[in-house]
DNA sequence: TGTACATCAGTGAACGCGCGTTCACTGATGTAC
DNA sequence: TGTACATCAGTGAACGCGCGTTCACTGATGTAC
């Protein structure tokens, strides 16, 4: 109904950027509605285009998915980098665990502020090489899992993990908080109210890095 | 094609069990194909009836994916108990220690076994309040996440937990094993082997049981 | 034991839905001369 | 600066798809007498 009102202002032929207009209208969606309301032809209406037009820039549904998802990652490092921002005091150690925990935290808050894309994301990453996606990047030109896996790095740096397990513990960090985020936005948290589901999460992702240490 | 050789058989008009039949076809399309594969029509396909029959069983699609989501949490169960059986030396910690990574051991068992089906019982289990569940029972007569609690609770007597720590353990838990599932079945551990999975998911509950215990 | 009838499981045709995708087109843009 | 034309972004109508769901029906079953 709204649209009608900004269509009243006649746009012209040729849209501009209607390749972004369709990624931030596949946002709008994710969010919403999650993955399932993501659609070519939704996003399409939204943009105020018909439905073909979606072709001139996407070849397919799965297409745009993908792009969205690379949004919706690189929003997830951005979160991550807020929570590394606040990590400031300590000695070495102290401050490479928070680094770690900030990752963890990072990643809750964003599918705790977005449960929608939160699904998006994962689609995407989990079902295209999640490494090749230029976008997906924040800040610091990292995307969630390289920020993970650096600060997992400095923690073999500092000689208290071996190189060798670099890998199982950033699985481990990345199991524990995805399921943490399913959980308390579909499941049985679903009903908590959000400063609890934070405590929660800050328990949680303490007791997991305390337990990685020797 | 091999269903009308099936068919050539003539089935009597009345089929005897077709709640039963339907909910065994459901399963069966969902370890092929995930939750997507689930619909009503093809599981009267595959029961071999009109498409219109299933609603003399079920009232909805919606009912049978939670009829189906039932069958695989009992599963789930009855995967969980086989782990636990073979729990039997140490003292009681060490035991009851063990019955908790049973617990975890045994639902990542189940996900990578049947990952369609994993993705229908989490459906059910997060769009439905999962304690209302009568017949996703195992053998022992509790569903999965019963019987978590109940791993959980006997630590609580052994004094190693404190009461009102269970449910922030038990979500804890539960968090870590569903998002290492997760990641086995569809995310980046997807390529590896079976038994390098079954490992790394030992080290990863071993680890986080370990950092439950003060 | 036999018949009349109510019950109800399964039929098959139909409905509307929204989707992804294609295609011949139209309208705007910008480049070559 | 002006015109011809190639380019290509967006149109709108159409396609087929499989889905969930409904409904008047038909055929089998079992119960009452």
């Amino acid at each position: 109904m709204l649209d009608l009102v900004q269509d009243a202002i006649p746009r012209p032929y040729h849209h501009g950027d209607l390749r972004a207009a369709l990624v931030r209208a596949g946002v709008e969606l994710a969010r919403e509605g999650g993955l399932a309301a993501l659609t070519l032809r939704a996003a399409t209406r939204r943009a105020g285009v018909s439905a073909g037009a979606a072709y001139r820039h996407f070849t397919s549904h799965e297409d745009l998915t993908f792009a969205v998802g690379a949004v919706a990652l690189s929003d997830m490092a951005r979160s991550i980098e807020r929570r590394q921002a606040e990590v400031v005091s300590g000695n070495d150690l102290e401050r490479a665990l928070a680094m770690l925990r900030a990752v963890g935290l990072g990643y809750i808050d964003y599918a705790l502020d977005d449960p929608g894309n939160f699904e998006v994301a994962m689609f995407g990453l989990f079902t295209l090489a999640h490494t090749s996606l230029e976008p997906a990047r924040g800040d610091r030109g990292l995307t969630p899992y390289e920020l993970l896996v650096d600060a997992v790095t400095h923690l073999v740096a500092l000689d208290v993990l071996k190189a060798e397990q670099s890998f199982t513990v950033a699985i481990t960090c990345w199991s524990t908080v995805h399921g943490f985020a399913t959980l308390a936005t579909r499941g049985p948290l679903r009903e908590l109210p959000r400063e609890a589901l934070d405590e929660q999460a800050d328990d949680v992702v303490r007791t997991l890095v305390a337990g990685l240490l020797p």
